[in-house]
DNA sequence: CATAATCCTACTATTCCGATAGGGTAAATG
DNA sequence: CATTTACCCTATCGGAATAGTAGGATTATG
């Protein structure tokens, strides 16, 4: 299951693209727009905002904006900074990867085999998929 | 993240799988080769047993068994069975499909077209993956 | 009947998620 | 230079789900 966390954030970002490029665009207005807590909201974009994806401007008129084209935002950098490892299992993930406590043998594991079959497909539309399709 | 009730469940069956089909195997077999806690995996093969995955023989001599052939176990039948939904979000779920309280439009949502991706080519995998390709 | 196995119900400990609270810090505007 | 506005940070908390536990009921074999 996807996190409210990071199904907020890509709602949020696909806010912010539609915007013109220049503008800043305000917690509060995401928030009441898009019927999200202000509060977990806050988080959520300062978490995209240390991940490189948002900038963001303080003081008046300030707000969040893309730091990239809306094209080169990939959908496998925003779950993985706000969901975690996109595999299914730890011992298939190619940035938090960790071994099974219970498993033998990784090379004979049933699980093992079927979930990187899963993890390839999955990682294929994600990687494919820009903030850009979204809009 | 897979459930470990899902992994184990898929362990055992692969377990069962390997054995030759009119054999019953015990819940403690089971148990001791694949380090599954005995009354967790005992939880578990019930329940694949009530969704007709597999037979069960109670008393001396009995276990459990493959009702049907290893390449008739679809890997999406397992998975729907122990863990839920295979989408990501309960509004792309085809069996378990459930609406979203806070998305006003599923159809301009940006999570929900971008999860009808991951589940279609998740479900290709699990749907074309049967127990017979995981022993 | 004794034994060996599954079946069934209920409980518990732990962890994580979603959200809230409350303030602190920085930067534009007038 | 003070005030507004918005970003930044920490701590906490209730509820739900997971993972596992306990104890007995039921059924088949020898």
């Amino acid at each position: 299951m996807l996190s409210k966390k990071t199904k907020y954030g890509i709602k949020a970002l696909t806010f912010i693209a539609k915007q013109d490029k220049e503008v800043k665009v305000q917690i509060a207005t995401i928030s009441k727009e898009e019927n999200i807590s202000h509060k977990f909201l806050e988080s959520i974009l300062l978490t995209l905002k240390k991940a490189g994806v948002l900038g963001a401007k303080k003081g008046k008129g300030g707000g969040y904006y893309l730091i990239k084209e809306a094209a080169q935002v990939k959908m496998t950098e925003v779950i993985r900074t706000l969901e975690g490892p996109i595999a299914m299992v730890p011992c298939v993930s190619l940035n938090f990867y960790e071994k099974c406590s219970d498993c033998p043998d990784e090379e004979t594991c049933a699980v093992h085999k079927l979930m990187i079959q899963v993890r390839d497909n999955t990682l294929h539309v994600l990687r494919n998929t820009t903030l850009a399709d979204l809009v």
